[in-house]
DNA sequence: CTGCCTGCAAAATCTTTGCAAAATC
DNA sequence: GATTTTGCAAAGATTTTGCAGGCAG
């Protein structure tokens, strides 16, 4: 469930306002684990009877992304898909190109390679991308 | 430099003609080994006094990254970025999100490892995204 | 009450598309 | 000579922004 506590402390940090709208946003993130782009987001909210614009929607995700609760994921369709981080570890991405069902993997090995490929650069590793684009089995063998 | 072999041949495939705006488009490509967006193809043509149009790029980049002579990269900030792939074996990249810089790398182990994760869900590898966002020595330390 | 926030619509950005004119086979 | 291609500009898609009125502190 969403913690307003956190939205309440990252808003305070920014120096932004406690308002309905944001909290809907944070909510309707927080509703369900699924992968949803920005449009799917503001349409839920309309269905649960509230309103809160496309433009405020977008704001709002931008500052939740800002302060890490929110996680962005660029799939390169041009359209952005958002998760919540709460109770959340660190996860990559299989993604079938036929359905576009979104699964989670995580791989020690493949984390300490990357540090270890960015250290040899000399480089500071900020973050990554890593995502396996897959044909899932329903979809092989419908 | 550009293969017109490779490129006759990918357009019979498709169905399409051989033409000089084609053509220039793909020299371009070829001509640096850089990962340039639609954007800089089209200038860097234009200021070799050719004229393909914008449209024409895009459309002909499309048949190049369809047949796995360029391959597209999406960093995520809504402009895809090309590389030819004449004599190129697989990587994948490193950015600098302070200057842009895009470097290369490839790792077997987190090959492998790829594929074996994609086995124990039971799917289909079909591609991959592995980028590692840093901040370069240079921008590290100006 | 003051000034931030919202909603709307317009702008911005990158890419795709429709159509008449031009080029290819 | 018939049919693709091209170029242009307009349309699309997603996201961002400017501004007048509304609401939090």
């Amino acid at each position: 469930m969403a913690t307003y506590d956190q939205l309440k402390r990252a808003l305070k940090k920014e120096g932004l306002r406690y308002t309905q709208q944001r909290q809907y946003v944070w909510d309707e993130l927080c509703a369900t684990n699924d992968h949803r782009d920005a449009e799917e987001i503001y349409l839920a909210i309309h269905q649960s009877g509230l309103n809160v614009s496309r433009a405020t929607v977008y704001r709002t995700i931008d500052v939740l992304v800002k302060n890490k609760m929110v996680r962005k994921l660029e799939l390169g369709d041009g359209r952005a898909r958002y998760e919540h981080k709460v109770n959340a570890t660190h996860h990559d991405h299989l993604i079938c190109i036929q359905c576009g069902k979104i699964e989670e993997f995580m791989d020690e090995v493949i984390e300490s390679r990357q540090d270890e490929i960015v250290k040899k650069f000399g480089y500071k590793l900020v973050r990554h991308i890593h995502q396996l684009f897959i044909i899932c089995s329903e979809c092989e063998s419908p």
